[in-house]
DNA sequence: ACCTGAACACCGTTCAAGT
DNA sequence: ACCTGAACACCGTTCAAGT
């Protein structure tokens, strides 16, 4: 029994992992079918054959970060402190490619693991008090928060040439130290602080602690009660 | 005496105006030189004579938006309704251009209307009880949540054509009411709120809530006592 | 200083055609 | 079903040149 492969030269699966490592480094703006297709000994028309179009393959990027979303086995501690690791798991997986992390907003009710997640966090939601329809819009917007504190995650941020990035980071520095002291005496002495933070872990953990906190501060509170 | 117009046919400021326009409904990726050069019956190079590069006019379009932040007077209130009015303000100014919010980031520690935000929030932060570098810290998540609050805004998301953003609504809730209501039972019944929110304005008032409520929760919190 | 013209090295995507 | 070839309508940007 040989391979039936003759006719699929080309294996999407494959593509998609080529686009990963070009959106990785160089966003997912430098990735084009042209690059992809000369990757892999073909013409550019031939991706058509697997994905609609561009937006069709960034979306199944989308879908490989959510895949990497490891759900923690629900615990009989607070809802709370359970949702806290529901969105640390999230954030652990998006983390390892942050360029990329916005193309998991529109996959996420689409997607499997997406949608498991989304369960989850409705469920514990709705186990610390919110109603279903306050769940859904507090969890989409804890969602939008973390993807956002991935995408902005300042240490991979720039350019991964270690050498542009230092020129970068010195410009920035260079940038706030030419202000004056006394028109704005804190953002010059915090320079260091608000150019970049401390330690990565610390910078990720502070993140869904603000998150969590927000939602636990703003049970009960009035905006929520506003019909409309 | 007579106008000196003679050599400038071109005015930066009217450039960033149009660009403005197309970046609104069409988004930032839409804005070219080259349309830019047609709509001012120009060269696409005569652009290059006021605009380093095509960041360097999205630099210009982040600073347009920074310009509009009405920054509210300091009162007697305490912090966390102070910074409450604060981030209102921020946001507020962002609403009218969802998708260029993205593009103050980067500004806000260059616009000068940006370090007077920075600044105050920094005051506020400190008053609030945290130290200089973690205010700076807390600072920073909470306006990359804000932007990211305005650049997901459920509602001017989608293309400015009325009968394409109902056609785009209509496929979500068909994909969601596809979806088995006894494995995502909460995601089902959620549907109609995670598409879109009841109210816009609601949906701001609530994402400011959570990122004031965060702030306020996250005084004091073990996270922040780590070293290093 | 400000603008033009031509050119280079890219894009996504359509359409008709091959096997 | 899967891939090719040629073409269309775009991009940003460089370089040399005009006034």
């Amino acid at each position: 029994m040989i391979t039936k492969e003759t006719s699929r030269r080309l294996d999407p699966e494959r593509v998609v992992d080529t686009a990963l490592a070009i959106a990785d480094d160089e966003g997912p703006a430098a990735v084009s079918f042209r690059k992809l297709a000369a990757q892999h000994d073909v013409t550019p028309m031939a991706l058509y054959r697997h994905f609609k179009d561009k937006d069709d393959l960034l979306a199944a990027l989308g879908d490989r970060l959510l895949a990497d979303v490891v759900l923690p086995e629900p615990t009989d501690e607070p809802w709370d402190k359970q949702l806290h690791a529901l969105l640390t798991a999230f954030v652990d997986a998006l983390r390892a490619h942050p360029r990329l992390a916005d193309l998991t907003l529109p996959r996420i009710l689409v997607a499997t693991p997406g949608l498991a997640l989304a369960e989850r966090a409705l469920e514990l939601l709705i186990e610390g008090g919110f109603s279903v329809d306050d769940a859904a819009e507090i969890g989409r917007q804890s969602i939008c928060s973390l993807i956002a504190l991935v995408t902005t995650d300042p240490v991979a941020r720039e350019v991964s040439d270690p050498e542009a990035r230092e020129a970068s980071l010195r410009r920035k520095r260079a940038s706030l130290s030419a202000l004056s002291p006394t028109q704005y005496p804190l953002v010059t002495s915090a320079a260091g602080a608000l150019i970049c933070p401390s330690s990565r872990d610390r910078y990720y953990a502070i993140g869904v602690d603000l998150v969590v906190a927000g939602i636990r501060g703003v049970v009960d509170q009035p905006t929520l009660r506003t019909s409309v």
